[in-house]
DNA sequence: ACGCTGGATGTTCACGTGAACATCGTCTAT
DNA sequence: ATAGACGATGTTCACGTGAACATCCAGCGT
């Protein structure tokens, strides 16, 4: 990795500072620096002086000299895993808007892997005095334990197995897969085929514990399950083993990428969904209702998801003192559309 | 907004300094300052001392003051428009990974609307001093002049329209979109119809554009072409009238998510793929393949173009006298899959 | 008229760092 | 043995800002 901050020819850009515009309006620099932060005591004629030599001189706040007098740098740093998953560019996406409306900026860090290890280093990058507070958008390290973090940096995890160590928000896994698992019993499946995300992954873990649950309370015989890495590749590669068993009916996919996957297999093996096979998903990503046919869901709300992820990390930011582990769980309603329907005779 | 700055329970999280790490060590913090900064003259011996003394601290530097000293922050902004769409996710996650083997940390600015008074608005956000240089993922302005940009800050733009004004990276849209219709020309149909995207769009136009001049330069008629917005609900609006339109055979869509929209309108239809239409898309995204049918789309590489956009952006905050305006084009092949085919006689 | 109050503005200072320059000690060439 | 050179380390300083405190002035009550 090159040292940016040492090549001599990056230095230097210097722009106008406080003191400039201070000389330009025959002001002071604490003046201007009381201008620029909208404090109530500066005489309107005057702040009208500095604003012209501000904007006659182009003038920015410098930042760096901000944070280091502040010690905050209104940065929000978010460590993600995978960005250009939907679910993941959909719930950064939300909290950079979010984000911004609390006048925060977004520093965004993207590891390799999941793991703990990958993870800790990522947090040393934004560590202590670069960054106000953290948000991971997915921890799915095995070990779920509390995050060691530089000097009490305010956290939220957007990964439910944190409850008790930090605040989280997350989607209702739990309830939204069986509530899939019950749908298709409703429709009178004896039984649902899993096909499964991969197992270090805390929310491929959830669902499954969700379907099982749903199908043991059921009273239902309990399949094995398929494995998939969450990509509609590893769906259709499973896919093509499920179309091949006349006994798969009606199949949970942990995730709707997988389940278009399935889609193609099926389709692929002459296998009619949902008149031989039903299938639902997990997510509703934009395209699921476009697929063919129309995936059946599971809704999750990544725009709310990141929306509250900022809520509880500003809340955190603003009094740390009141600091509480909470826990958001969002609702993650079933979507019917047409890729279920009762079993063929 | 609020300020997060002036407020007053967010101070102090002061953690050790450069100072205490000397204290504690026996050196001079200009020695410790050099261990932080790898330089070359500091006694293997003291080096040691220093580091332990670093790990017994949790030391880390304070970027604040490094950024106000170097004058420069490591750090790249980035600024989008959708980032939660397929593209945009994928553009920057080869920018954040690319940036971070650069030693540089990412600043992410989502613009509400791709419009030039927004990006401007985003760019004075991260104007001066907070950070290296910019890019600019999809900067659909009508027009694209050169962007205003604080105290010269190095840009690059993912947008080919910029040519001559910013250093740009684009896939090559013109001969991928005319590619595409070459295809659908050469197994027999007699024109090809266009879902094109949203009119202000610039890449939306040069598919356009390349659509149109393929189909002039084989001599056949240009039909009048349907309006999306890049969305899959547009394509499947659009593919409605496209799918009861008899004359239609083979359509080309501007992107893959109004191809996924299409297709689902052209099942719902009973208007077979590829028997009675052909369609093809734009982009290649991963669940392009396992659309039913597999879909034959043009591919854009969007992990080397935000690997390029780095490159170039790098090269250009090493060296600034250097610059030079260059515009890297990435090559979009056509990917064959099985919803093309030669018409139905 | 005079002192007092309170708001507007100015002055001083420290935040943590790295560049420039200063110093110190050791090793080499004569 | 002594000057000179060079590498390791220390000292000084300024980067731009905002908090704390100081000052100044207008308007008020007596």
């Amino acid at each position: 990795m090159a040292a940016p901050t040492s090549n001599p020819a990056a230095r230097r850009r210097p722009g106008p500072s406080i003191g400039d515009v201070a000389r330009l309006s025959g002001v002071s620099a604490q003046t201007v620096s009381r201008v620029a932060n909208e404090a109530p005591n500066v005489l309107p004629a005057t702040r009208q002086r500095v604003l012209a030599a501000m904007e006659q001189l182009g003038y920015s706040p410098n930042r760096a000299a901000r944070a280091l007098r502040t010690g905050s740098f209104a940065t929000i740093g978010v460590v993600v895993h995978r960005l250009a998953r939907t679910g993941e560019s959909s719930t950064v996406d939300a909290i950079v808007e979010a984000a911004r409306r609390e006048g925060y900026t977004v520093n965004l860090v993207d590891v390799a892997s999941p793991s703990s290890d990958d993870v800790m280093a990522a947090l040393r990058q934004l560590s202590n005095q670069s960054v106000d507070g953290l948000v991971i958008v997915r921890a799915e390290t095995t070990t779920p334990t509390s995050l060691a973090l530089p000097g009490r940096t305010p956290v939220v995890v957007a990964d439910s197995r944190f409850v008790g160590h930090h605040p989280s928000v997350g989607a209702d896994q739990l309830a939204g897969a069986a509530r899939a698992v019950e749908h298709l019993l409703e429709l009178g499946h004896d039984t649902v085929h899993l096909l499964a995300g991969p197992p270090e992954s805390g929310p491929a873990q959830l669902r499954a514990t969700g379907w099982r649950a749903a199908l043991e309370r059921a009273g239902r015989e309990v399949p094995s399950a398929a494995q998939g890495d969450w990509s509609a590749r590893s769906g259709y590669d499973a896919g093509r083993h499920l179309a091949a068993d006349p006994a798969v009916a009606a199949v949970f996919c942990a995730n709707d990428e997988m389940a278009a996957g399935l889609l193609h297999a099926l389709h692929e093996a002459g296998r009619s969904v949902p008149g031989d096979v039903s299938v639902v998903g997990f997510d509703d990503i934009p395209l699921a209702r476009h697929l063919w046919p129309p995936l059946t869901t599971v809704r999750q709300d990544f725009a709310q998801v990141g929306q509250e992820l900022v809520r509880l990390l500003v809340e955190q930011i603003r009094d740390p003192a009141a600091f509480v582990t909470r826990n958001v769980v969002v609702p993650a309603p079933l979507i019917v559309r047409s890729s279920t329907a009762p079993p063929a005779r």
